[in-house]
DNA sequence: ATGCATATCTGGTCTATACCAGTTAAATTT
DNA sequence: AAATTTAACTGGTATAGACCAGATATGCAT
C-alpha cells in the first residue's frame, strides 16, 4: 500500500497544469527549465520532457527553440469565409499582430505549382513570403503566388500587410470562389527556423486557392501554422 | 574526416522512408518492431522511437496501441460544405468505410452543452456516439447531440449510418447554416482507446453546429479525428 | 558607454538498461 | 476441435548519465 511509483509524466503534467491554472504562470510566461522541474519533482529529464510534450500536444505550452518553454496564449480565431485581414482580426482579439515580408521575387511556375494553380508551366508569377505573428511569437509563414498576367505590376506594390486589399483597391478585382485545403503535418527545417520552433513541430498546412469572379485563378496561398496558434472557424450557408 | 556520428534519428527516418517509397511497405503494412529496427540500424530504441514519432507527426506512419507501427493510407478527403455522407465519400475514394453505433441515450443539456448549442439548460437532447473508420482502422469518434424538441422521436430511428439523411427524409427538414470550428489537440484517454491510439495522440477536433432553414439549432456534432486520417477541403463562394 | 570574447544557461539528441501492460500466438487442457 | 491458460511478443514508460548546439548573459578590453 505504499505510494512507491510516485513520479510519472502524468503527475508532472498535473503539477504544471495547476501552476498555469492557479495563475502562477500566465500566457507567454517562461516555465522553469527542464532540469529544474526534474529536480523539484524528483524525476529525470526524460520524464519531464515527456510531460512537456504532452502539454505541447494539447496546445497548453509551446517551446521557442532552445530558449525554453512558455505558456501558450489564446489561439487566433481565423475565419477564411469572412473577408478580414490578419492584422485586423488579431488586433480585434486583443493581441498585437506583426507581419514581416521575407521575400518578393518573380518566378515561373514549375510543374508542381502549375498543377496546384491550374496554370501552364512557365507562367510568370510573383512569389511573396511573409512571416506573421502575435505578440512576440511568430505563428505562421506563408508563401503567396500571384499571377502577374492578371495582376500586372503587383511585384512593385507594398504587400507586407494585405495582398487582398491591394487586389481589391488597386486592381478593382473581387474574389469569387475560394478553395481551402487543410492538413495536419509537421514543419520543415526552414519553416521551423522561421517560427522559432524545433524541426518537426506539429503544424497546420493551409492551402488557399483564390479565384476572381470570372472563375480565373488569382493566387495560391500556402500557409504553415504552429498547430497551437490557430482555431479555424468556418461558416457555411447552403 | 571519419564518419563517426553515423546513426541518428534522421538516418532512421531516411531508411524507413525509403522502405515505404520503394514499395517494400504498403499502406496498412506493419513495420518491423522497434527493437528489430534498432538492432538492424545499430542504434537504441530511444533513437528509433524518436524517428518513428517524427514520421508519425508527418502522417507517414501510425501506431495501433501496442500492436505496432503501420504505414498510413491516404487521408480521407472531407468537404463539409458538400452534403455528402461519410459512408459514401469514403467508398468513393476507394476505401471501405465502417460505422459503429456506440451509444444512444436521452440526456438533458448541461451548462457546457447549453452554451455551445445556445439552448436552455435542461433541454432534452438525444446523444449519439459513433465510431467510424476506413478499412481496418478507426479514424474518428463523434458525439452528436440532437434537439428532441425539433426532431421528436429521433431516438427511435436507426442513426448508425446517417443522421442527416434521416433528418432530411423523415422530418422534411433541410439544413441551413453550418458553423464549423476546428482545432488541433490531443486525444482523451477514452477517445484514444476507441481509436486504438495511445493517450495523447495528436487529433483534430471538429465542432459542427447545424441550423435548419429557420435559423434554429438542430444538432451539435463533436468529432475527434486521428490527425493523419483527415484532409479537410472547403469550398467557399462569396 | 560600446564592442567582443567567453562562460553558462537552455533545450536537442543519444547510449544503455530496466520493467510494465496490453496483444497475440503458442502450448496446454478440456 | 474448442476453450483456456501460458509464454512470447509488442509498444509505453522510467532511470541515469553524457555530450552537442544555439541563446543569453557576463565580464573584459577598448
Amino acid at each position: 500500500m505504499t505510494a512507491r511509483k510516485a513520479v510519472t509524466s502524468a503527475s508532472v503534467v498535473t503539477y504544471l497544469r495547476s501552476c498555469i491554472n492557479k495563475g502562477d504562470l500566465n500566457p507567454d510566461d517562461k516555465l522553469p527549465s527542464e532540469r529544474e522541474i526534474s529536480e523539484r519533482l524528483q524525476t529525470t529529464r526524460v520524464t519531464t520532457r515527456e510531460a512537456l510534450k504532452q502539454l505541447e500536444a494539447k496546445g497548453v505550452i509551446y517551446r521557442s527553440n532552445r530558449r525554453g518553454w512558455f505558456v501558450t496564449p489564446d489561439r487566433i480565431k481565423y475565419d477564411p469565409s469572412k473577408a478580414m485581414f490578419f492584422m485586423d482580426y488579431v488586433a480585434e482579439q486583443g493581441q498585437q499582430p506583426f507581419s514581416r515580408e521575407l521575400q518578393k521575387t518573380k518566378i515561373k511556375a514549375d510543374a508542381e505549382i502549375a498543377v496546384m494553380m491550374g496554370v501552364p508551366i512557365g507562367e510568370p508569377l510573383v512569389e511573396l513570403q511573409r512571416l506573421r505573428g502575435s505578440g512576440v511569437r511568430p505563428v505562421y509563414v506563408e508563401r503567396i503566388l500571384l499571377r502577374e498576367k492578371l495582376l500586372p505590376g503587383i511585384d512593385k506594390k507594398d504587400l507586407e500587410n494585405s495582398v487582398s486589399r491591394v487586389i481589391r483597391n488597386d486592381y478593382q478585382t473581387e474574389y469569387g470562389r475560394i478553395d481551402l485545403d487543410m492538413v495536419v503535418g509537421s514543419l520543415s527545417v526552414t519553416d521551423a527556423e522561421l517560427l522559432q520552433a524545433p524541426a518537426g513541430y506539429t503544424s497546420i498546412t493551409i492551402q488557399r486557392l483564390s479565384y476572381d469572379t470570372q472563375g480565373e485563378v488569382l493566387e495560391l496561398d500556402l500557409e504553415q501554422w504552429r498547430h497551437d496558434a490557430l482555431q479555424l472557424k468556418v461558416s457555411l450557408s447552403s
